[in-house]
DNA sequence: ACGGGTACAATGAGCGCGGT
DNA sequence: ACCGCGCTCATTGTACCCGT
């Protein structure tokens, strides 16, 4: 018996167990969207053993059924735990973690030495490069762990740091949300500062049994300014949360 | 000397398309 | 339905240049 025969035989057997040999592609669309989250496609391709091409076929849809041995394949692949070096990934952190080490004073030059990479990256990323790869990202962070609590000593970094605007590492720990893409800084204004720090008061005073009208009037405040900013402050950590 | 800028080749991810 | 070659393009590090 030829190998085609033998398969097809196994298919007729499979029919008549009422085991079709082409099925839904849905649970492979969603195990893909998974391993995609950490893998790129080359990766997929060597875990599974089947064409990049047909993959992304099978993700974008292009596809109403599937061989099930295509679906044993992808669904037999766990999803990388840390995300590829090599994979293409939002700069906006990066972009952040570099203007504001020049806010404090460090050099380019200085900044890339910490990372273990190159002025070059640091400038295209302080120029606000829209995307990058996760292996410099990692190089920043480690910039970042090393240099962010401290003061720096070029004027020249500093300098272009101010007429830009941009701010510095203390105002990111103050505000958080450096890894939050959607966030933009330049939204931030004196009156929102107050706000916000009006919503962490409440969140000390509440559970001590304050009233809205009695924590206003300590805070020296009206309540409908306090009620917003409680308001404003759920509605940032409602984002948040959807975004991690 | 220091620090930022430019050019370029290497690398790797993504994708189209013809063939099976 | 599936495979995989070959191409494009973005990102990377290296080498070198220029201004202060």
């Amino acid at each position: 018996m030829s190998r085609d025969e033998h398969r097809r035989k196994i298919r007729e057997l499979n029919r008549h167990r009422g085991i079709p040999n082409r099925i839904s592609p849905d649970a492979t669309v969603q195990h893909l969207k998974l391993l995609r989250a950490t893998m790129s496609w080359t990766q997929i391709t060597a875990a599974t053993g089947c064409s990049s091409g047909h993959l992304r076929q099978i993700l974008r849809g292009d596809w109403p059924a599937i061989n099930r041995l295509t679906q044993e394949k992808v669904l037999a692949v766990r999803p990388a735990t840390e995300r590829a070096p090599g994979a293409y990934i939002d700069a906006t952190p990066s972009v952040r973690r570099v203007r504001a080490l020049m806010a404090a004073g460090h050099a380019q030059y200085t900044i890339a030495e910490a990372g273990g990479t190159v002025t070059t990256r640091v400038r295209l990323l302080a120029e606000g490069q829209p995307r990058m790869r996760q292996m410099l990202a990692t190089k920043i962070e480690t910039a970042w762990v090393q240099l962010s609590a401290t003061t720096g000593t070029s004027a020249r970094a500093r300098n272009m740091a101010a007429a830009r605007g941009w701010p510095d590492p203390t105002w990111w720990e103050d505000y958080g949300r450096i890894d939050d893409p959607s966030f933009d800084p330049a939204a931030v204004t004196e009156r929102t500062l107050r706000s916000d720090a009006l919503a962490e008061d409440w969140e000390w005073l509440e559970p001590q049994g304050y009233s809205r009208q009695h924590a206003a009037e300590r805070l020296g405040v009206s309540r409908d300014t306090l009620n917003a900013a409680i308001a404003r402050g759920r509605a940032l950590r409602s984002d948040m949360e959807t975004a991690a």
